[in-house]
DNA sequence: CCTTTGCTTGACACCGTGTAAAGTTGACAT
DNA sequence: ATGTCAACTTTACACGGTGTCAAGCAAAGG
């Protein structure tokens, strides 16, 4: 396994990614990916031995080329209110471009084990931010009476979360400029004062 | 099909219902159905030729033994922000019940048009109380300024989806009672005035 | 006693994931 | 030119889950 040619791998997370997206996450089938890669099925699990391996080496592979701690770098240099604002302008940004391989990791989550635990690991990074943004908030003396920072927290992280991101995006038809400012006004009225 | 035996088809339902909440809506397969209600495999297809028809009949079976007309008439009562506050209890008092055939109903979304289609469908009847609850509100002059009625259903609708609970409850280990007052506190600092 | 109803039994098709083994092709080494 | 090795192909198959099909069987009711 650690032979292989890495053109190869990156080609067929490159098509694993265009699928996804295309796709909204849903209905692609490893057969669909090696023939978007231009090679055998079986060529892809001689570079990933699972569907989750390909799905999280895929996620950290969009990770890499879309710089995301440059991105989030912005939202880490401010403070207070202002901070919250930049988060959630940065990580809401993110979420359409990981959203594909997101779903995807998802509908695996009831059925496969390392799929759980990288989806809820990447989770778990976004609540850092989260929690960051509540910091400042809080260091600021402007977090909401009667929230403590870790309820606050919660509250943020669900806000932000990917499936809230679907539910507004799609189900309610918003753009994605509307799902940014909304969230930030809600975040605003509902954790600070 | 028009022949079956009606308690046969209670027990299975009663058996659905009892599986998938144990489990929280995750692997659990036809023919774990059919042991638990004491029956063959096949016998469950005599009563209900899919999976996705066995999970949306027995959602409405327990809407039925709930008496969820009822549960919910409460909120209907109340005028202004009371009324929101009581929709959320009664909804978010009703999740916990649903939580899991509503979970493996989710979980077929993907794969299931009839799934997708039935989900959406009970998740239209959620909405709408949302929009009652909403009007209720702006009929009382308390709602945002800069909010749409339109626009304040949608926020409200994604802020009390399963999802949110499933990700406060499980997730965040919050409590029912923290999850309603929280969510009832939010919904009023965020979409009211 | 014979039919119908409601269920059982057992076999099988289909789909998607993952495994296994033998075959092909090209590069590079001697 | 020959041999070897690495990367990939081809073919075949196991497995689990859903859904289908057909034959059988037991009990109730004319």
């Amino acid at each position: 396994m650690s032979s292989e040619n890495p053109e190869t791998r990156e080609k067929i997370m490159r098509a694993t990614w265009d699928l996804l997206e295309r796709s909204s996450g849903a209905g692609v089938r490893m057969s669909d990916i090696a023939k978007a890669a231009g090679i055998s099925r079986q060529a892809v699990y001689l570079h990933f031995p699972t569907r989750a391996e390909l799905l999280t080496c895929t996620a950290r592979y969009m990770d890499d080329v879309h710089k995301v701690d440059e991105a989030l770098k912005a939202s880490r240099a401010a403070t207070g209110i202002e901070r919250l604002d930049l988060w959630i302008e940065a990580w809401g940004g993110y979420i359409p471009q990981i959203h594909g391989v997101g779903r995807a990791l998802i509908a695996m989550r009831d059925t496969d084990e390392a799929a759980a635990a990288a989806w809820t690991d990447r989770m778990q990074a976004v609540r850092h931010g989260c929690e960051a943004a509540i910091r400042a908030v809080e260091e600021a003396g402007r977090l909401k009476p009667g929230l403590t920072p870790a309820r606050a927290t919660d509250l943020l992280w669900a806000l932000v979360s990917v499936e809230m991101w679907e539910k507004l995006r799609f189900e309610c038809g918003w753009s994605q400029a509307d799902y940014i400012t909304t969230l930030q006004a809600m975040a605003r009225d509902s954790l600070t004062s």
